[in-house]
RNA sequence: GGGCCGUUAGCUCAGUGGUAGAGCAUUUGCCUUUUAAGCAAGGGGUCGCGGGUUCGAAUCCCGCACGGCUCACCA
């Protein structure tokens, strides 16, 4: 095992071929180099958690018989001091544990699998707690059974994975040596956790709805497509279940909600993955005021009980989640925040006629207005988005929008141009949107007619005309309110994870070309 | 798709036209309570890819690939 190699060989295949030789003497020793099943007492985080109160006076004081621990772990360091004896530190991804061997206390067979061991191998100590003169909590390995080999090399064993492109693609080499990362996805985990039992014990139903759908609907967005062979039938991954869950409200369920992903074929970016988990969820006999006063209530509870405080960091600023939320009609913001504006304050007057509204949004740095054509709506919606949404750190509802892009709400009782509609607005991103669901199936066709006039017109964005989902409505659906809420956004809020990529497990990218 | 930045050893990075470097990892030797263990000696490189300029290119120029940020569109 240690013959000269030629100078040629390359760095990474002569310690993958030292590692294998490694395994070959496991195997000749007898034992499997990947055992089916280890008994442990303890994982290391468990035992980290159970003894680490205890100092070493305490501990030398117990029995050993007490002490004694069988734990798992994966190597993430390895102090070997001389040929007798050495330290490792084992992990279970969350938490670290020193384990003491030395040749004299472990059987010579042992110490022999000892003898084989490189970084990221996964091994099973027996032994005893106990402190070091350092105070270093530590296992006195006593037997030591062999789990998995690690064949490469572990990452970077002091600064980690900085590299993010490994992160993303590598996200298991990212887990191993980065707690934060574990933690990250935990409080995911917590936080979708939350929400269900929020809505369970609120008697909402959670179901599941077509992914694969034959007319896209519910979201004003591009479809990915695909098709179904012996069906010989073109079909759509879901932009929303959206008008799927609303059957469901006119089938008789008063509330229902659906926790999945929603497929857009649009761009990526910090705050955009083609892939996306959302919450839907619909109560019946409600209306949006109620959707807006339950996301308070929800958000505030899954602040208080994941990280027992309402005011969660976000990069240099701090958001408070405790309600009520700060109410502001799209106007509204787009005054407020467009006063400082280089050509000049946004006024009342800068957003009430068409012409005024191309003129503004011309200011606004918009380009080309003209795609927006005579649908002030549009205009408006996107002057906000260009002057006030990076601004809406704390949490904003955005009420009062254009019924024109709200093509599946209840318009107000007082005004048919306005939607009774709202978007929840969090750290500079849109975060929910719900409204009161338009449930007269005749508005509803003349509104999917419009649609598919602006998708004439070239908005390939525009809604298709689901006449399925009109017959449906045309039974009777009850009242409702209805919200989605993006889940990887709200997990980016618990995690301050600034860009949507740190939050799911593995991102979309584009494949690497000279990797094997 | 546009703009900016990046790509050098397995990992993290230095290297502004003149023989390809450091730390960690790896290999060998010493060390039985260390902890980014320590000490000593080695091995390991198509400098992202392809062209060009030059006596000479990791370095300058052009193109491409991949990645990040950002703008545009969306949640």
């Amino acid at each position: 095992m240690s013959e000269e190699r030629p100078a040629s060989e390359l760095s990474l295949a002569e310690q993958v071929a030292n590692r294998r030789e490694h395994r070959e003497e496991i195997r000749r020793m007898g034992l499997p180099a990947y055992p089916n099943r280890f008994a442990l007492t303890h994982l290391v985080s468990r035992a980290v958690e159970e003894w680490s109160p205890k100092d070493a006076a305490t501990l030398e004081a117990m029995p050993e018989e007490k002490r004694k621990v069988r734990v798992p772990g994966r190597i993430l360091a390895l102090r070997r001091m001389g040929k007798k004896a050495a330290f490792l530190d084992l992990s279970d991804g969350l938490s670290r544990l020193q384990a003491y061997v030395r040749t004299d206390a472990v059987p010579e067979a042992d110490w022999k699998i000892f003898e084989t061991l490189d970084l990221g191998d996964h091994i099973g100590v027996d032994g005893v707690v106990f402190r070091t003169k350092t105070g270093e909590l530590s296992i006195k390995v006593h037997g030591l059974t062999f789990l998995s080999k690690s064949l490469r090399p572990m990452p970077d064993k002091w600064h980690g994975v900085t590299d993010v492109e490994i992160r993303y693609r590598q996200r298991y080499l990212d887990l191993i040596v980065s707690p934060e990362t574990r933690r990250t996805f935990e409080v995911r985990a917590k936080l979708v956790g939350y929400i269900r039992r929020f809505l369970d014990a609120r008697g909402f139903l959670e179901v599941e709805t077509p992914m694969m759908q034959i007319i896209p609907g519910g979201a004003a967005a591009r479809p990915f497509v695909t098709h179904h062979n012996t069906l010989d039938l073109p079909l759509y991954l879901r932009i929303a279940p959206e008008l799927y869950l609303k059957r469901l409200i006119t089938g008789g369920f008063p509330k229902v909600y659906e926790i999945n992903r929603n497929f857009r074929n649009e761009g990526i970016s910090t705050q955009h993955n083609p892939e996306f988990t959302m919450l839907e969820f619909y109560t019946a006999y409600a209306d949006a005021r109620d959707q807006m006063a339950l996301t308070e209530e929800m958000f505030a509870g899954a602040a208080l009980e994941i990280h027992g405080t309402t005011e969660l960091p976000w990069g240099e600023n701090k958001i408070s989640l405790a309600a009520p939320f700060q109410r502001l009609t799209m106007k509204e913001a787009a005054i407020e925040y467009g006063k400082n504006l280089r050509s000049g304050p946004i006024t009342e007057e800068d957003l009430s006629t068409l012409p005024a509204l191309r003129k503004t949004a011309g200011r606004c740095g918009i380009e080309d207005v003209e795609r927006f054509g005579d649908v002030s709506g549009k205009l408006l919606a996107e002057i906000f988005e260009a002057v006030a949404e990076e601004h809406l750190i704390q949490p904003t509802f955005i009420i009062d929008y254009p019924a024109e892009i709200s093509p599946l709400s209840k318009t107000r009782p007082d005004d048919p141009g306005i939607a009774d509609r709202f978007e929840l607005f969090i750290g500079g991103m849109e975060v929910a949107n719900g409204f009161s669901e338009l449930n007269d199936p005749d508005e509803q066709a003349d509104k999917f007619r419009a649609q598919v006039a602006e998708r004439e017109k070239g908005d390939d964005e525009a809604m298709l005309f689901d006449e399925d989902y009109i017959e449906a409505l045309s039974y009777g659906m009850p009242p409702a309110a209805g919200e989605g809420i993006g889940i990887d956004r709200l997990a980016m809020l618990f995690t301050n994870s600034l860009s949507i990529r740190d939050v799911i497990l593995f991102p979309l990218m584009r494949p690497r070309g000279e990797r094997r």
